[in-house]
DNA sequence: AAAGGTCTCAACCGCGTGACC
DNA sequence: TGGTCACGCGGTTGAGACCTT
C-alpha cells in the first residue's frame, strides 16, 4: 500500500484524532499502521503536534509572544523547540515560520544580515522597546486606545510604524514627502502588532504585560515567564526612567542610521 | 478581469541522538 | 560494541492565498 504525501484530508485527521483519543500518542509508526493511515509515523506525529493537538493555540501571535520570541531567540538562536516550550500552545514550526516570514523579512528590508550585530541591535533597541511600548499602551482601557495610538512624537505618525519602518523612514529623510516614503507593512501579514488587535485579544482591558491569562494557567512555564518578567520590567523601567520613550526611540533610530551609513 | 509576483504556513526531508537488543 | 529503530529538531519546499499592476 503506497504511502500518501501532501496535505491531510478531513477523514485522515478524523482517523488520527479518534485513534489517539482511544489509544494515546507515541510509537508513531505502529500508530500509523494500526490506525489504517497511509502515512508515515513521522507525518502523523507532525500533523498531531502542529495542528490537531487540542492545546495548539492558533491565530495571530500576540505582542507579548512576539516580544518573548525576540528575547528568547537572542538567547538561544534557532532553538525553535526550546523557544516553543516557553510559549504555551505554540509549536516550533509556527515560531520558526514567524521568524522567517516576519523577522528575516525586516532584516532583508533593512539590507542587513539577520545575524549581524546591526540587526540584533535594531531588534533590541528598536523593535523590542517598541513592542513593550505597545503592550503598555494596550493596557490602557480600549476606549482610549485611539488616543494612545495618536499620541504625537517626533514624527506625527510614528506610533503607526513598525520599528523597521522607523529606520526606513529616517532612511528617507531627504525625500520631499517622508510620510509616503517608507515601506508599509504588507497588508496580508497578520496584524500582529496592531494596537487595536491587542484590545480585541484582551477585551475588558484584561491584558497584562506581567501575567497574561494563558501564562497564569500554565504552571510549567512559571520559571520561564518569571525570567521574562524580570527582563521585561527592567526594560520598561529603563525606558520609562530615561525620559520620553519616543525621543529615545528616535535617537536610537538615528544612531542606527549612522551605523548603516558607516557600513 | 487576468497575469504575474509575493507571502504564508503546512508538510516534508535529512540528520543527530538515545534506547534497546 | 555495533546495528536498528523511534523520535525530535532545524532547514527547506511548494501549494494556495493574497496582492499588485
Amino acid at each position: 500500500m503506497a504511502l500518501r504525501k501532501g496535505p491531510w484530508t478531513v477523514e485522515e485527521d478524523f482517523t488520527l484524532i479518534n485513534y489517539i483519543a482511544l489509544n494515546g500518542e507515541g510509537r508513531w509508526n505502529s500508530l500509523a499502521r494500526c490506525a489504517g493511515l497511509r502515512r508515515t509515523g513521522k507525518s502523523c506525529r507532525l500533523r498531531w503536534l502542529n495542528y490537531l493537538r487540542p492545546d495548539v493555540r492558533r491565530g495571530n501571535i500576540t505582542l507579548e509572544e512576539q516580544l518573548l520570541i525576540l528575547e528568547l531567540h537572542s538567547r538561544w538562536g534557532n532553538r525553535w523547540s526550546k523557544i516553543a516550550q516557553h510559549l504555551p500552545g505554540r509549536t516550533d514550526n509556527e515560531i520558526k515560520n514567524y521568524w522567517r516570514t516576519r523577522v528575516q523579512k525586516h532584516a532583508k528590508q533593512l539590507k542587513c544580515d539577520v545575524n549581524s550585530k546591526q540587526f540584533k541591535d535594531t531588534l533590541r533597541y528598536l523593535w523590542m522597546p517598541r513592542l513593550i511600548e505597545r503592550i503598555q499602551a494596550a493596557k490602557i482601557p480600549s476606549n482610549s486606545c485611539s488616543e494612545v495610538a495618536q499620541q504625537p512624537g517626533p514624527n506625527t505618525n510614528i506610533n503607526e510604524l513598525e520599528p523597521f519602518q522607523l529606520a526606513n523612514n529616517n532612511n528617507n529623510n531627504n525625500n520631499s514627502n517622508p510620510s509616503t516614503s517608507f515601506e508599509t507593512e504588507n497588508s496580508n501579514v497578520a496584524p500582529l502588532s496592531d494596537l487595536s488587535d491587542c484590545c480585541y485579544d484582551y477585551p475588558g482591558n484584561q491584558i497584562s504585560i506581567i501575567k497574561p491569562d494563558y501564562y497564569q494557567v500554565n504552571h510549567s512555564n512559571q520559571l520561564c515567564y518569571e525570567d521574562f518578567q524580570a527582563m521585561d520590567q527592567q526594560n520598561i523601567q529603563l525606558w520609562m526612567e530615561s525620559g520620553d520613550i519616543f525621543e529615545n526611540l528616535w535617537n536610537i533610530n538615528e544612531d542606527m542610521w549612522s551605523l548603516e551609513k558607516q557600513d
